[in-house]
DNA sequence: AAAACAGGCAACCGCTGGCCC
DNA sequence: TGGGCCAGCGGTTGCCTGTTT
């Protein structure tokens, strides 16, 4: 075929693609035929849908907004620690954080981090990945954070140690307990108190955080009244965080404790004043 | 009441890496 | 081995909505 006719087939193809914002009909065209069928060969999928869209806007509408176990509304005040915690361990790595979240996605992480976080280290005048501004998230973001969940929650938290029943069930989707190193961890006391506990293993020994001096003292997970584990963390040899108990893709008891948590639950600019210039 | 502004978020863009032929 | 295709990722853009003036 000539260059010239090829190209403008193609260009004619182009003009008949669809952009930007999805009609409630291109949803459900999506969702129907991806429950239907599959995820995956997302230029297919689109095709077959009879959708005049691109494979990759197809893929990003079933991930960030279409897939039955979405989860949306405000972060709770654990996701936002571990948010924290994990963007200090591995930057910008959006997806791999998010495979922690059970039902947040990348998209939704990047701009909780982009809008809420980052408006923090702009109103400090320090730099979001500054030694700086972990310090002033260590000392006033995560105890406010923890703070906030000791106050909107009848629940008690508590740290996990030496217990791995549901392991598997608690790990990332593409984690097995096998791939976890057996190093010891401790239990879920199911104790009531939260002042018996301690919060989040690594925060205590990264030297980003404990050059602060400040000690944490709360979890990542915390109890309802039958001791029923909702979320943790299992040191290994590459960290592995777990949220959930049986099946985290249909229950999820944070956001449901959490929803009317008030919008910003970092900190007060006045707290940290001292991390400025 | 309306214009201006700011923040939040959905969607797009460009790049990279893996797979297949 | 190299080229094409595709999925996935992180960065960026632009629209929508709420707030302020």
């Amino acid at each position: 075929m000539e260059n010239s006719v090829k190209k403008s087939l193609i260009e004619s193809e182009e003009v008949e693609l669809r952009r930007g914002p999805w009609t409630l009909e291109e949803d459900t065209l999506l969702t129907n035929y991806v429950l239907q069928n599959s995820e995956g060969r997302w230029n297919l999928v689109a095709k077959c849908a009879g959708l005049k869209r691109t494979g990759k806007s197809c893929r990003l509408r079933w991930l960030n907004y279409l897939k039955p176990d979405i989860r949306r509304g405000n972060l709770s005040p654990q996701e936002q620690l571990l948010i924290l915690e994990l963007h200090s361990k591995w930057g910008n790595r959006w997806s791999k954080i998010a495979q922690y979240l059970p039902g947040r996605t990348d998209n939704e992480i990047k701009n909780y981090w982009r809008t809420r976080v980052q408006k923090k280290a702009r109103q400090l005048n320090i730099e979001s990945n500054s030694d700086k501004f972990f310090g002033a998230v260590h000392s006033f973001g995560v105890p406010r954070l923890i703070e906030k969940m000791e106050q909107n929650s009848s629940t008690t938290y508590c740290y996990p140690q030496n217990n791995n029943n549901n392991i598997n069930s608690l790990l990332p989707p593409s984690q097995s307990y096998d791939s976890v190193s057996t190093q010891t961890y401790t239990d879920f006391s199911g104790q009531n108190s939260a002042s018996s506990s301690t919060f989040m293993p690594d925060l205590m020994t990264d030297p980003h955080f404990m050059d602060h001096n400040t000690i944490i003292d709360a979890s990542m997970c915390y109890h309802e009244g039958n001791g029923q584990e909702l979320g943790g963390y299992i040191p290994g040899v590459e960290e592995q965080y777990y949220i959930g108990n049986s099946d985290i893709s249909t229950e999820c008891h944070v956001e449901e404790t959490y929803e009317d948590v008030t919008q910003d639950l970092m900190w007060n600019v006045d707290d940290i004043w001292q991390f400025r210039e």
